[in-house]
DNA sequence: TAAGCGTGGCT
DNA sequence: TAGCCAAGCTT
């Protein structure tokens, strides 16, 4: 076996001294955001797991709220055209989420009679939702036992548990094995746990500048124990933008998402001089179904039903 | 498994 | 200033 980097260190605290702390320290510190009230429901979490992907929360929360506002229930989504959702995520990114929200709304229309799947295998059928946000969802909507693992979480773990910076790139094995070894046995403790332990770094355990002063496990911490050691090994894949198709799309989408009426050719032309890949990144929102073509060279969100 | 996929605020 | 970073998913 190689050596796993989500191995415990020595020094690394038990499951039941981390719980009470984190858990109290969330009952205290806990952000009062609306996709954790009651009135949310299933459908308003679900909705806040796929615009919080990869996206702050300070740019989701008006978007959230417009959108529950519009479309209360799954089925109010689902039957409008899906570039209607393209057009309210605004610019938020990634605007793939909001066709795989609308398309998971109209199964969920179709297959679960209008109410979000309480069942961990059938809420990750659903598309756009992977491995976390189904733990996610089963978990905070529904009070059930999983491990949520996001980037939150695994930075806690690396630290506390590990004693290492940050977790590796991609989640492994052996960060699984160690999130359900942690798993509270209780289904409601194992779901404020869940809650807690990411609101703890998003808060706290922040990637750069944490702040130990103020974490409910600061004594406990392998990392901190071991003097804080700056990470080791492959530096994390960084993003790059400008530049690249991904630009160029952003800007092809955002004269689409304003536009009333179906935009021509020449106006996309526009918003990027280079021929090739401007022509590359249209077709790419096609072939994604980001964009419907109509006849003679004029474009617009879509308005085809999913099948 | 690694690359592709948006956007904007922060340091 | 120019990266770095933010509750991932899909192929």
């Amino acid at each position: 076996m190689t050596a796993t980097t989500a191995s415990a260190s020595p020094t690394a605290p038990s499951p039941a001294a981390l719980h009470d702390p984190v858990i109290g320290w969330f009952g205290e510190h806990a952000r009062d955001l609306p996709w954790r009230r009651p009135e949310a429901g299933a459908w308003g979490v679900m909705v806040s797991e796929f615009m919080l992907q990869q996206t702050p929360v300070s740019r989701v929360l008006p978007v959230y709220e417009h959108w529950l506002a519009r479309w209360p229930r799954p089925a109010d989504l689902a039957a409008e055209p899906s570039g209607e959702a393209v057009r309210a995520w605004g610019r938020l990114g990634y605007p793939r989420r909001a066709l795989r929200l609308h398309g998971a709304a109209v199964a969920i229309t179709e297959r679960h009679g209008g109410d979000v799947p309480a069942d961990h295998a059938h809420l990750l059928a659903l598309p756009g939702i992977g491995e976390y946000t189904a733990a996610a969802v089963a978990s905070f909507a529904y009070g059930q036992r999983h491990a949520v693992l996001d980037t939150n979480v695994r930075r806690v773990f690396a630290r506390a548990v590990t004693g290492v910076q940050y977790p590796p790139n991609a989640t492994t094995a052996a960060e699984r094995k160690l999130a359900r070894s942690l798993l509270p046995e209780d289904e409601q403790t194992a779901a404020r746990w869940a809650a807690a332990s990411m609101e703890l770094g998003a808060l706290v355990c922040t990637a750069k500048n944490e702040d130990c002063s103020r974490c409910p496990i600061s004594a406990q911490c392998a990392w901190r124990l071991a003097g804080k050691p700056a990470h080791e090994g492959p530096p994390r894949r960084g993003q790059t933008y400008a530049g690249t198709d991904r630009q160029v799309r952003g800007k092809l989408l955002a004269v689409l998402r304003e536009a009333v009426e179906p935009v021509p050719q020449a106006v996309l032309d526009a918003v990027w001089d280079e021929p090739v890949q401007r022509a590359r990144a249209l077709d790419g929102l096609v072939a994604d179904g980001l964009v419907e073509p109509l006849a003679n060279g004029v474009y617009r969100l879509p308005h085809t039903s999913v099948t």
